[in-house]
DNA sequence: GGAAACCCTGTAGCCACTTCAGGGTCAAGC
DNA sequence: GCTTGACCCTGAAGTGGCTACAGGGTTTCC
């Protein structure tokens, strides 16, 4: 099986094969005399795999670690179980922060009510003075994300 | 005002003030002799301004558009109010995704159920079959993100 | 045997910063 | 006057998880 084949098996872009190659999150491939990479079923399912975890939005390391899991059989299942409860984790905290978010923009996009030019919109009057209660604990992006440091409080 | 009393009046960094002004969300500030920047009251207003709407999880791009239209204060507001519909738009969608996230992982940890070792965790077995219902467009990052190109279907 | 489709490596770009290296400036204390 | 430490400057590189491109080599089909 050559990379383009294992693309279209998993509905994995190649260029994301090679990276997680260079990631090792697979191990990497066996070569022909042309130093193209040759697969076996067992990359199939390793790609899988990994990608099911990004499908649920699982960060590489996560997924790293998942791999670890799988392979050492005997180990207790328990550190996988904490790595998902951690995980579940995150998206919740991240659903509740975009709940909050959409109520503030919602409130701010009642401000606007049929005025008519921009220097008496109430929108953007709202958005002119400090935010009170937003947590200036790192703006909600990814499920994952390092908070990032703050110079000042 | 110095940069760095700048950026407790407004908790924001010292980097990220330098890096609003090379993007342009600041205009930039008069210098001392000694080559620092000096801030006016008009500059704390428009970062605090960028900072809110940041805290809103507004894109760079969607900021620099609000702050072309409060630059032009006699322009109808209706641009204002389609922005932030939009906004809004991106928050709900990416909420709808997270929760369907949050169903399937819950679902997924449920398959263990007190068994013992990774080699028969159902966790790990259900990871390992091909994600069926996951949507493969664009996998829930931050609230803004292109829809990744896929090179197959 | 020639063209299209595939493969390779290496590098740069995305976003909104953060961090670091390597310096210059300033206010206070001795 | 000289040192110490807090502040300021620029420019470049790093973050995550890819994507895209440049510039080549190989295979496959007609």
């Amino acid at each position: 099986m050559k990379i383009g084949d294992l693309a279209k098996a998993t509905s994995t872009p190649v260029e994301t094969i090679r990276y997680y190659e260079r990631e090792g999150l697979l191990p990497a491939a066996a070569r022909t005399d042309a130093n193209y990479r040759h697969y076996s079923d067992a990359h199939t399912q390793r790609l899988q795999f990994v990608r099911h975890c990004r499908s649920l939005d699982m960060s590489l390391d996560e997924i790293r670690a998942l791999l670890a899991f799988q392979d050492a059989p005997g180990d207790n299942c328990a550190n996988v179980n904490a790595l998902l409860d951690a995980h579940i984790g995150h998206v919740a905290q991240r659903i509740r922060e975009l709940r909050a978010l959409e109520k503030q923009l919602k409130a701010l996009r009642a401000q606007c009510i049929g005025v008519l030019d921009t220097a008496h919109c109430g929108i953007l009057e709202g958005l002119a003075v400090q935010s009170a209660g937003a947590p200036p604990s790192g703006h909600l992006h990814g499920t994952h994300r390092k908070v990032p440091a703050r110079s000042e409080g």
